[in-house]
DNA sequence: TGGCGGTCTCTTGCATGCCACAGACACTAG
DNA sequence: CTAGTGTCTGTGGCATGCAAGAGACCGCCA
């Protein structure tokens, strides 16, 4: 049910594709605007289209790309407001997260997030925001896993994908001072959450977000990703 | 991009099939736990198993159905776990459109939400419960509108979607005194709103989605909604 | 009678081929 | 040179057929 995947057994050729495809869209590996063939992507993969029809299909009702019948099938490309709807969401849900897990009180993910918060102060140390950037992703992700809400959950991933944001961190990350600046909020969280004080949880963890887009923004060009995205490859004029 | 839906031109098989089945679910024309087979379905919309694929594997993206490979397609059955959660966000949705259209001002569906209350007021007033589930559907959707935020829109159509709300909200109008009761606490939303007190009205909301659930909740047999659901189809052990 | 094994049917997964439409390009007329 | 128009290619939409797995059901054997 939940978008973002996790281990997967039985897994049949979409099931691949989808991963893949999701894999490369998130990480920016290929750009919002490219164009994704299906005849292409069939062989490129040595399958027939079905399958990777029926993996675009769910793709595209993730946000994550854009099919325009007899035309042809984009990466979306999110517009700024889309950007700054996708962070007021993201603001919403983890301030969300933050409060209920507050209130769960000691839950092993207390502890796998003390643990990401060591690693992550030797990291901004040694100055290593490669490594900074993935333990912020994981910040982010145990405290949405521990509000222990598969719902909140799967809308997170989802929103996640859209803003691809392994490939955001490392520019908010580029500002300078950004990185140690992240760590101590995420810091100041943690302690009320292990206070158990939700709101003001809920508030200092809203906060956070707000300062990351800011960071996000201030190191990102005047348009979007990409300015050979089409006119309105995702809509919004 | 939003799974709701609304207007659409260039109407293609697969959308029209969509539309129809989520139409059915959300309604409740078809219970949970339902099994829905491909051929079937291309033979009574007289189409052919492919586009009823693709509609079906959206509606699984949105949570709608599940497919089991090799074994059949259900339409999903929440589990009490899972109304719980979709409640919560719920919650969560709606509180925050209810301080983000508070502080947007003056807005054009202030007025309608206006409108929506009067209609409301008299359908309380003769007790007609069926346009009242209507009216209050209808606020809930303007409220979340008017935050004119399309993501979060998108994201709360697709939590309404699987909650099959339309089904539930007569139940919750059952309670004696309930419709009243929820008249006023939209009024006394609509009012904070209305002067820009975004804190409270965000606080006011989300008590109001907290007493809808209760009353609703109260108004439920103890197990969801049909007993004959296969053991786990909607995850959750 | 109870448990077990095989088969048989129904389901979805995947491959393939044809079709209609969008859009680009070149050619032509003014 | 420009505007208009026709064609032509590439795309996704849809129909269809085959294959493989899951599960029910029936018969057999102890």
């Amino acid at each position: 049910m939940a978008p973002g995947a996790r281990g997967s057994s039985p897994t049949s050729i979409q099931a691949t594709v989808i991963e893949e495809l999701r894999g490369r869209i998130i990480s920016g590996a290929i750009e919002p605007g490219t164009p994704l063939a299906e005849l292409a992507l069939a062989e490129e993969f040595g399958v027939s289209r079905t399958p990777v029809r029926e993996a675009l299909k769910q793709l595209q009702t993730e946000g994550l790309i854009e099919i325009r019948p007899r035309v042809g099938t984009f990466v979306a490309a999110p517009s700024r407001r889309e950007i700054t709807e996708l962070f007021e969401m993201k603001e919403l849900l983890e301030g969300a997260a933050a409060r209920l897990l507050a209130q769960r009180g000691r839950v092993p993910e207390i502890e796998r997030l003390e643990r990401n918060l060591r690693e992550s102060d030797e990291a901004v140390a040694r100055d290593d925001r490669e490594r900074y950037a993935e333990l912020v992703h994981e910040f982010h992700g145990l405290l949405v896993q521990g509000a222990d809400n598969h719902k909140l959950e799967a809308h997170y991933r989802t929103l996640m994908n859209q803003l691809a944001y392994p490939r955001l961190v490392m520019t908010s990350l580029n500002q300078p001072g950004r990185a140690l600046q992240s760590d101590r909020e995420h810091h100041h969280v943690l302690e009320l959450v292990i206070a158990k004080d939700g709101d003001s949880a809920e508030r200092v963890m809203r906060e956070h977000v707000r300062e990351s887009r800011r960071a996000l923004l201030a190191g990102l060009p005047l348009t979007g990703p990409s300015a050979r995205a089409r006119n309105g490859v995702a809509s919004v004029p």
